[in-house]
DNA sequence: ATCATATTGGCACTCGGGGCCAAAAAGCAA
DNA sequence: TTGCTTTTTGGCCCCGAGTGCCAATATGAT
């Protein structure tokens, strides 16, 4: 079992992860990203600047939330999913488990993409974030035919399936009509058609 | 006739985009990216810190020098490229064209995306330019097939090219044994023989 | 009450970036 | 030569992100 509630010793922790991104994103649906600062933050929330720095690395990192945690949970989706498959459609799949979403969050979820999305000096440092997701793919494809993570069919995979998820997200955050679901599976049979069949 | 050799009114240029390039390109080859401050570059070339800012927008573009200028390159290559040829490979090729250097300048091309690579901070800052290269593929593609920008098939294949020259270019800069040109095949074979057929 | 433990947050610093503006360096006209 | 115009330069001063350091604080344990 694990100990998340007994009691530590030590002064307890003011704050939490969830508390400051919920009070960021507060100011940043305000007056966006860049024209919040940590200050703005940190009096909001009667806290000191010095201690957001403790739950989160960078500015950046706040709207990206427990990614780490989010990353696992892919993993997980990835190594359980059927062998029978081709490599392909097996990925598939776990990308769409991986962005199926509650309805209840669903909302949240998209103002977040959407925030990310929306301002360039996030988006940038988001390719960051990118980076570790497709690494995590690469590792799923050597593992399964047997070859280096560096090789050229893990690369090329990895990068071609983060595209293929930004596509969809293009396309989902910039109209009504589709389902995150819909614009997954519309990327992945776009790209099938446009490499000729 | 352009006027580039004309006396010009008032105080001339102390310096140029390529002055800045190569001494900021000696000190981060010496201590690294980060470690190199604009001070430091400055100092170096006898200049204000101020001045910099005059020739580049940001530290982090500075690598990258004058990317407005081979992207319109690489949009020209686009358009001419023949329209009997199925999509992908018209497109194929305007990007083995576009990343054809010749003997002389590969080296410090080689460096130039090595670092460029290989630093976190300027990977991060390069998602915004990349983010340029895939829009010049999509409003070709947008263009060819008579819908918006912003549509499906567009940003798809965007993402997709995208996806499949950073792969190649991972390949290429992680190993000797393939020339940028190859690792580009390379990398568009592998896909797909992925997607299965 | 004292001690051990863990978090907090203030202080001071570095660095990237930008607004502002006087100084510098050229051509041109009188 | 002397101004006038034009353009670039770079100093000055500010802001905000991010970091190292460390005393203050708030808990549990003895």
């Amino acid at each position: 079992m694990s100990q998340t509630l007994e009691t530590r010793q030590g002064r307890p922790p003011i704050t939490s992860h969830a508390a400051i991104e919920g009070a960021a994103f507060q100011l940043f649906d305000a007056r966006g990203f860049d024209a919040t600062t940590l200050d703005d933050i940190a009096v909001h929330m009667g806290i000191g600047r010095r201690t957001i720095f403790r739950y989160f690395p960078s500015k950046f990192d706040i709207p990206w939330g427990q990614f780490d945690k989010n990353l696992e949970i892919f993993r997980e989706r990835l190594n359980s999913a059927p062998v029978d498959l081709p490599m392909w459609e097996g990925i598939h799949q776990a990308v769409l488990d991986f962005n199926n979403f509650d309805e209840n969050v669903l909302d949240q979820h998209r103002q977040r993409m959407r925030l990310i999305f929306e301002t360039p000096s996030l988006q940038a440092h988001s390719f960051l974030m990118y980076q570790r997701w497709r690494g995590v793919i690469a590792e799923y494809v050597a593992q399964r035919i047997g070859q280096s993570r560096g090789a050229a069919l893990p690369i090329t995979v990895g990068h071609a399936s983060l595209g293929l998820a930004l596509a969809a997200y293009d396309i989902w955050l910039s109209t009504e009509e589709w389902s995150l679901h819909e614009a997954l599976d519309s990327s992945l049979s776009n790209l099938r058609q446009y490499l000729g069949r």
